[in-house]
DNA sequence: CAGTGAGCGAGCTTCCGCTTGACTT
């Protein structure tokens, strides 16, 4: 029996330390937060000072009914949770789960998983900080509180029955988003033109090489003609060379938001797939902790990417750096994202070999040499006008990190036409060889819509959310249906091109493709009509700067300069006000907008949300008579949507004619759309659409379809209504809505299951539902 | 599975931040 128990948040974590603690020390999880507020009531009574109730959640019991026994066996008992505010909470739980004193029990922090940070930790204990904790207990409670008063807001004021939320991080994440659309729509347009010269000359090896000088954009195309008519039967000469050297540095090591960004961009990953992978790598110890926002490096981690880059490219290459954190909201309990071992520069496993390549390459390049470039501009007389061109060419001198790797850039910050290739030796004076000049057509664009990733990197600068939530806070707002990740298509556009070549001028108009973008998030109606509610009527918990500023008063609660329960009473009572306010005052949300009116009826014609979601409705609900409703497509908006669009929305149902002597009619329901005959629903084939589809495609694809069926299908017993059928996890038991899982053994003879069998396992499965997660029963 | 669109109102939903597996049709 190990006289100290130590206590970690992370099983992966406690088993490194065991072993560098020896068998002094048993080290045990507590696996993250041990208690939580109860549900009921919120968990506070706000009359009591706010004085919090905690529960051990059901999923935890286990855990802590084992530290409890292992707590009253050791002599002594270390608290070594992370050294943030919620570690120093995670500390003060236990002290209060475990019948610890807080003010006595020995209280350890590092920020690397090495042996000497770990044995000057264990050297230098102290207690836990209360004033930490409170700044934490404030956070949560302020956190509960917006959550729990403001989403049943949402539920009186929506006539939507979805289980609506709101809360200081989602309602946020999701204006970003609800607000670039918005920009992108209002968005003007504009366009120039860009003037390029192609100019002919030898290079080095005495090849005929072509490179361009640009001159300085013209506004419309007149403006373009006439420069390039002015150049007509011009010579051009060099009039001046510059040449400067340039540096380029690494990247700082991996944060889990840099991580997800650059997983993002160069392996085209969302972000729960980077942590899926990332927590993989972690639990198999080929990387650190995958939750951080630290971009520090432990000593031992940089001797030994130093001595990995001596090894792999000589000394030359070895440039140590000290990087420090730009972001104030940074904590920093851990490391930078690193591999644990330097010389595994690849793992086995190909599913998580991508992500680790990734960080093993981003970590090398963080500790190599800058990279050396020269930059030559060339600026270039025209004999017939005062106008000069400037012709730029980029050489690398020394490759430094560009060795390995690079930080690939968002689409926000690329610009346009700035590629720099290399230039021909051509010296002050000389007359070059003009082959021709074009002016063409360039347009404005808007922001770019957000990535997963670079929301997350959005959300990150403004100091909301934590390396924790990132994922999980846009798996939230997807859920609700606030936000869709879709492909957009891009649409055709002409620009105009104007060629001066042997002193005359052709016109031409080309077609580009412009606005495609993948994986991109769009904002549903709700996410918008939701958005502009809160905004209205909870400006404060909805303004950019609003977690900042509580991060300011809880920095004070940290440093013991002002009290947790005067800070959460300073935002309560105003916000309650709110509260109660709005659901007196406010009218319910509609996001309602007129599109015309219907000439034949002069009706109105709508776009609002609905009970189901976003429609059209045509005509006013009164006695007399029933509106007419439709619902929208899913790509469209009702912020957007015509008068076209919305009358050709009532146009389904439509009859396509008689198939095997029964009518076939489609239609776009709950799941798409899909094709009616005979009693029986089919679901339209990708690419088929609903509103142009002929019979002649439908009568095949139900026969198909019909086949289909009947290959998934294991055993049917028509009078239970129960099916046995094959699924991608295996044969499983179908009746009506309700599915129920089979045993590997029961698998294998599905085939022969007898309909007593079935019931029998119907029956225990009833009984003895298999465990959901956060599933627990009323006490 | 393929409807609906108003209002009443059982009894339900909901937050953010720490952690992993259990589970999925």
């Amino acid at each position: 029996m190990a006289k100290n128990l130590l206590i970690v948040e992370s099983p992966a974590k406690a088993k490194t330390i065991e072993n560098i603690l020896g068998s002094d020390f048993e080290v045990k999880s507590c696996y993250g937060h041990i208690r939580d507020l109860e549900k009921d009531d919120m968990g506070i009574d706000v009359n009591k000072n706010y004085a919090p109730r905690y529960i051990v959640p059901e999923d935890k019991q286990k855990v802590v009914a084992e530290l409890k026994k292992l707590a009253k066996k050791a002599e002594q008992v270390w608290l070594a949770t992370d050294e943030d505010r919620e570690g120093e909470a995670i500390s003060w739980h236990l002290c209060e789960v475990l019948n610890l004193d807080p003010k006595t029990t020995k209280r350890i922090v590092f920020h690397e998983i090495t042996k000497p940070a770990i044995r000057a930790a264990v050297d230098h204990p102290r207690f836990v900080d209360l004033n930490l904790v409170n700044a934490q207990q404030a956070r949560r409670i302020l956190d509960r509180i917006v959550g729990f008063e403001l989403s049943p807001v949402l539920w009186r004021k929506m006539s939507m029955r979805n289980s609506l939320s709101a809360g200081r991080v989602q309602s946020v994440a999701v204006r970003l988003i609800a607000e670039r659309e918005r920009e992108i729509n209002a968005f003007g347009t504009t366009s120039s033109f860009k003037i390029e010269a192609l100019f002919a000359a030898k290079d080095i090896n005495n090849k005929n090489v072509t490179f361009t000088a640009e001159g300085s954009r013209q506004d419309t195309n007149q403006d373009a003609e006439k420069f390039l008519q002015s150049c007509a039967g011009a010579s051009y000469k060099v009039r001046d060379i510059q040449v400067k050297p340039a540096r380029k540095s690494p990247a700082a090591p991996f944060t889990t938001s840099t991580l997800q960004q650059e997983a993002s961009r160069k392996l085209g990953y969302g972000v729960s797939k980077t942590m899926l992978l990332a927590q993989k790598l972690y639990e198999s110890g080929f990387i650190t902790y995958m939750r951080t926002d630290s971009v520090n490096l432990s000593d031992t981690a940089i001797a030994d990417t130093r001595a990995q880059i001596s090894k792999q490219f000589g000394d030359k290459y070895v440039q140590i750096r000290k990087y420090k954190n730009k972001n104030e909201s940074a904590q920093e309990a851990h490391e930078a994202i690193r591999p644990t071992y330097m010389e595994n520069a690849t793992v086995k496993d190909a599913d998580t070999n991508r992500l680790y390549e990734l960080i093993w390459k981003r970590t090398m390049a963080s500790l190599m040499a800058d990279a050396e470039l020269e930059k030559t501009t060339a600026k270039i007389d025209i004999s017939t006008n005062k106008a000069e061109l400037a012709a730029q060419g980029e050489v690398l001198k020394f490759d430094g990190f560009l060795k390995i790797y690079m930080e690939d850039k968002d689409d926000e910050d690329v610009e346009e036409g700035n590629e720099e290739g290399s230039l021909p030796p051509i010296r002050v004076g000389q007359v070059l060889d003009f082959k021709e000049m074009k002016a063409v057509e360039r347009f404005t664009r808007p922001a770019p819509r957000y990535t997963e990733a670079s929301l997350v990197k959005k959300l990150e600068e403004l100091g909301i959310g934590r390396p924790s939530t990132y994922a999980p806070t846009i798996s939230t707002i997807l859920k609700r249906g606030y936000v869709e990740k879709r492909d957009k298509e891009g649409v055709k556009r002409d620009y105009r091109v104007l060629v001066l070549k042997l002193d005359k001028i052709t016109k031409t108009t080309e077609q580009e493709n412009t606005g495609a973008e993948k994986s991109k998030l769009f904002p549903t109606d709700l996410g918008l009509v939701v958005t502009d509610f809160l905004s209205q009527h909870f400006a404060d918990v909805m303004d950019y700067g609003f977690t900042a500023s509580i991060e300011h008063e809880f920095d004070e609660i940290a440093a013991g300069t002002k009290i947790w329960t005067k800070m959460v009473d300073g935002f309560y009572k105003p916000f309650k006000k709110d509260i109660e306010n709005t659901l007196e005052n406010a009218e319910r949300i509609k996001g309602e907008r007129e599109l015309g009116i219907e000439p034949e009826t002069g009706k109105r014609v709508i776009a609002r949300m609905g009970r189901f979601g976003p429609m059209v409705q045509i005509g006013e609900a009164n006695e007399e008579e029933k509106p007419r409703f439709a619902k929208l497509k899913a790509n469209q908006s009702i912020e957007t949507i015509s008068y076209a669009e919305a009358m050709e929305l009532f146009k389904l149902p439509r009859n396509l004619g008689k198939f095997e002597g029964e009518d076939v009619s489609v239609n776009i329901g709950r799941f798409g759309p899909y094709a009616s005959h005979n009693k029986k629903f089919y679901s339209l084939n990708k690419g088929m659409d609903p509103y142009s589809v002929m019979l002649e495609e439908i009568a095949p694809m139900i026969e198909e379809k019909r086949v289909a069926k009947d290959e998934r299908t294991i055993k049917v017993f028509e009078k239970e209504k129960i099916q046995v059928l094959k699924g991608p996890y295996g044969p499983y038991i179908k009746q009506g809505l309700r599915n129920f899982k089979l045993t590997k053994e029961q698998q294998d003879k599905a085939a022969d299951l007898t309909i007593d069998e079935v019931k029998q396992i119907m029956e225990e499965l009833k009984a003895n539902p298999p465990k959901k997660k956060g599933a627990k029963k009323k006490a």
